[in-house]
DNA sequence: GGAGGATTACCATTGAGCGGGAATCCGAAG
DNA sequence: CTTCGGATTCCCGCTCAATGGTAATCCTCC
């Protein structure tokens, strides 16, 4: 910005401002702010005030800031994350009024699963998804079905590096999880147990944009010992289709390989 | 910022550039952008650069380009939004279960009710409550109720401009909407039959927060002609109160008027 | 091929942003 | 009441990042 010193753009500054708050941190004073941020204390005070102006910042009685009404407003009110959301819902809540378990909706972003909705909050259930959080790709069986229909470039890039091995059952080698990600692509859904939290597995099926590549995951969470979980699969997959039609898909292209004539 | 000419701050710009999306205009050329903003040619493609490094907007195949991921995911999982949110919809979802037709949350923001949650897509009845959309405070059963447990100070501002008569229902007369708020609260809730289109009717109850205060309104629209309406409110009124205790409330505090010994 | 629009490249100008330092405010502890 | 540590606001000169014209280039349709 104009001048330099730190050699850091406001934009790049915003980003940190608002990046200092997350779910466990809504709210904090000024000079908390700043400290998490690193930037000078006068600099985060000067922004924080041009923030209140326009109210894409929020001052509560105690003093402490919070992000504004008005730049979650514009937010959500221009992103494309509400389309989808609009579109997934009904049948989110039907997939919910069915399975009972947590239903969630998933995009791909940065090598990670972006969960953009989630339904249900049964706390009987470990499940560590939340709305605006992220999971990385190979332990989650959303994770597994957005990589699985990815170019095959990106997947080659993404398997390249090290991957976590969160649980027993998660896969972490690269030959192994190409073939899981083959079984995927053949059956259509991907189904793990216990790949992050040994307790809960996962059955994600994909979502369809027009152009018949994936735009979103939508899977179900359900305790592990339930066994008859593979029978979730076909709900899910009805509830794909009519959210994949909602997004404008007209089923399969011809040329693509389908399960039987 | 550096620099003058229009006299206006970065700050101001982004607010501008972000505002010029909506849900109808959720992405755009640069061109077109800079045409919606007012901002210069030059300005708005540099800006637009420095946004997309950042991933606050992201670029299209077509060359359009959208309020980025990025964006979306920070301004969620800092606000506060969330949590009231993710308090609500467990409520939510079971009042959608047995009403049947759009549950909605929304908060006093500006003058306005703001929805910032929507459950239930039923086309057969008229809605026009959106995610992060405004509707007037006395329009709107859910505005009525978020006015009628506002500092009088306000009631009295707000009351003393020209309210629009969207219907023949609508009420514009401050004295008139006083007497009804009064008895909104009385009752604990509202109820009001086209009050903006006059096919359906909505029921609205507060939810409170910690401090007795209320946070927000829960409501149900419903088919004007359905006339066992009134036999939704209990429903919600328990929701609410589940709400409001998942915030933190603890019931009425002494001194506060009850219904019934 | 050419007209109209979108996008990029270039560049001189300058005041908005910067941030150190000091003063002030405020609440809690002594 | 005084002290003390932290949060917040004020002040102010420096300077380069941001600005936004003009012009060149790149596309797309007719």
């Amino acid at each position: 910005m104009a001048n330099s010193a730190s050699g850091e753009s406001i934009i790049g500054r915003l980003v940190k401002i608002v990046s200092a708050f997350d779910d466990r941190h809504t709210s904090m004073s000024v000079a908390e702010l700043g400290r998490r941020t690193g930037l000078p204390v006068t600099t985060t005070y000067r922004l924080v005030n041009d923030l209140l102006q326009e109210r894409l910042l929020e001052r509560e009685p105690g003093g402490d800031i919070h992000i504004g009404t008005r730049m979650w407003e514009l937010v959500s009110r221009g992103s494309k994350m509400l389309g989808l959301r609009e579109a997934a819902l009904p049948f989110m809540e039907d997939v919910q009024a069915v399975v009972q378990h947590s239903t969630t909706l998933g995009i791909l972003d940065s090598d990670e699963v972006l969960y953009i909705e989630r339904l249900g909050s049964d706390k009987t259930i470990v499940d560590i998804t939340k709305i605006a959080g992220r999971l990385p790709l190979h332990a989650t069986s959303s994770g597994l079905v957005l990589l699985a229909h990815s170019p095959s470039s990106y997947q080659d890039s993404f398997l390249a590096r090290p991957l976590t091995k969160f649980t027993e059952t998660t896969l972490t080698d690269p030959a192994q999880l190409r073939r899981h990600l083959a079984g995927i692509r053949q059956r259509g859904f991907a189904a793990m147990p216990g790949v992050i939290v040994p307790e809960s597995s996962g059955i994600a099926v994909p979502v369809f944009g027009p152009d018949n590549t994936v735009r979103a995951a939508l899977s179900v969470v359900v305790p592990r010992n339930e066994e008859n979980a593979a029978s979730r699969v076909p709900v899910l997959m009805a509830a794909a289709r009519g959210i994949s039609r909602a997004l404008g898909w007209r089923g399969e292209l011809k040329g693509t390989l389908r399960q039987s004539h």
